[in-house]
DNA sequence: TTGTATGCGTTATCAG
DNA sequence: CTGATAACGCATACAA
């Protein structure tokens, strides 16, 4: 029925320590028996148990979690709550899982690399907020043989083991597909950037370069498209006036794209002043952008599964150094569709498994 | 650290022996001995290891999952892959998992029940596609002591374990919100009923509920909303004609709703015909239906993780069993938006987990 | 270079 | 009623 260590070792005629020996290649094995056991390994196929490899094991895994401080940037307390889950569902493992939290500075995200490769782990989940930080990053753990995964932001020069996040192009192309079943003849959009600290998201180029394109493909152009900026660090709270003089002026203004989780803030601006004919369309399922979408003050929010975000990444890299699985690279999440009807039913079964 | 049988019954001054009595109510324990190690219990807060269970256990969990033959009604193949996962995934552990399937009828539906029962499972998982026929099937597992989870269809007097699936009735109304936002004043509303063979669904009636509601609640009612009316098997392919009649003569219809997952068969008239002006809605992720949006003949499918829906049950159900979680009733898939842009994402890293 | 023995935390059997 | 003990499949320390 099921192949053992054991059954291998007898039609190899040697003993399961040898077995054992070479499955986990650690040396002083003769060729000769080598060769019987691998023989052997093929003809019965065999599987190891993985819970009585657990049961066994003396010293345990160790990954690490690298990722922005969520007390910082709201949306990181989602894929830090995936995370969580998996800490609880793997627990029963022999696996620790830590989380490193960096803030805006890149210093700070260069810091958390140090504390990171000082940890000694066995696997390593990072979000590469930094482009060059994370590129010596990667180098290290290479050169130490630490497989990693990224998580949101997409850098495949770096060869991760897979990179588990949203693809930011088509997800603009979704938001402008939105738009587009409500833009009548003459509407203009405009579209939103209210950054906040840290400026190398790549993701977010995506995201705009495919809301133009999609309308680029279908003649609207530059003319129909107005763009707004903010500074929210520098501004503090006083852009809420001067959009509104954009607004006014710019005039015709029927979609608001926010490419961006800072939808809310446009949309509680439009809320005070009870503005209601705007159709406002954001990103990423913060309370803040939740309640306005409830609310009807954004139209609809593109979510990339934030949680699940977090989880998978964590399952992923677990199944490839537990399991010894492969595994695929690029998991591109779905790029889900949320309005004031389907939002409460978002956080379903897979959130609370 | 980590606490043990063995360290419980140290407490409690008894064997390990004893306190696995006592864990798995076999009886033949005193009442002095139960009360000693429920104390320890208490104390050192016990829980046990899942895997060391796993690997002492003799007899395996059998769970048994009744659901209609994919090779009938397409819809429930995504179901059907996704206990597929989940027999993969839980292939480590002592449990199988049988699946029954059923053909449109009663008294096939009746007679899988029957086997399923024979089967002498410890749990099921199944469709109560039938009224009567799952009051006396129900009736059956509670007298037996067997837990059983609902799937796709919701029938809570029936008071499974846990119900998964998608709340029809809100199902309805994204669809309908979706609608709204490219209807025009004059414009109509199609629904069309193409009905196959199972009658008795009642999340059909809510989800055309939902979305007239929507409406109704807009001041949008019956005089701008059409009904047309196909049965399959009865009208064999000979409604073409007769839909492309019906619509010319109710004229200015830019809307056809599709209440259940058939949208390819209106979708793909439309298509033979060359009519691109009218959007269609639809339900589910059949092939064929994926086909349609992608070249544009479907706007938007309503979707309910169909896969996960499998997967989930028998996991859920696993858990209850063989971790002896609590579960909460009723787990509401999210109700997913698809259309041409982001449907290729669609089956991400929940699906290949 | 190889084989043997012990333990991981449970379950379940078998004497008492 | 109770306690002792042999599996379960694997990892690992140790003996040869």
């Amino acid at each position: 029925m099921k192949v053992r260590i054991i059954d291998i070792a007898k039609k190899a005629e040697v003993s399961t320590g040898t077995v054992d020996r070479i499955l986990h290649n650690r040396g002083k094995v003769s060729k000769k028996a080598e060769e019987k056991v691998k023989k052997a390994l093929k003809e019965l196929g065999y599987a190891p148990d993985i819970l009585a490899r657990n049961l066994a094991m003396k010293k345990e895994l160790h990954i690490v979690c690298l990722l922005p401080n969520p007390e910082e940037t709201k949306y990181w307390s989602r894929p830090v709550a995936g995370i969580q889950k998996a800490i609880n569902e793997l627990s029963v493992f022999k696996v620790r899982i830590s989380k490193v939290f960096f803030s805006s500075q890149a210093t700070s995200f260069e810091e958390a690399c140090q504390k990171a490769l000082a940890l000694n782990p066995n696997g390593v989940v990072y979000v590469p907020m930094f482009r060059e930080p994370s590129v010596t990053f990667a180098n290290s753990l290479q050169k130490n043989n630490i497989p990693f995964i990224h998580l949101n932001i997409f850098q495949q020069e770096l060869k991760p083991l897979s990179f588990v996040g949203q693809e930011a192009y088509s997800a603009g192309k979704v938001a402008a597909s939105l738009c587009d079943l409500a833009l009548n003849a003459n509407d203009k959009i405009l579209i939103a950037y209210i950054s906040g600290e840290m400026q190398e998201y790549s993701h977010l180029q995506s995201r705009i370069e495919g809301f133009t394109d999609y309308f680029g493909d279908k003649g609207i152009n530059e003319s129909r498209i107005e763009h707004f900026y903010v500074k929210v660090s520098a501004d503090k709270k006083n852009y809420e006036k001067s959009f509104l003089d954009f607004l006014s002026s710019a005039g015709n203004i029927k979609i608001i794209y926010v490419p961006n989780s800072r939808a809310y803030r446009i949309a509680s601006i439009l809320k005070k002043h009870n503005i209601k004919n705007i159709l406002v369309i954001g990103f990423d399922t913060l309370e803040e952008n939740l309640e306005l979408v409830k609310e009807g003050y954004i139209r609809f929010l593109i979510a990339q599964q934030s949680k699940n975000q977090g989880y998978n990444a964590v399952i992923l890299l677990f199944n490839a150094l537990f399991k010894r699985e492969k595994i695929n690279n690029n998991y591109f999440l779905p790029i889900d569709i949320l309005n004031k009807e389907n939002i409460e039913f978002y956080d379903g079964i897979i959130n609370s498994l």
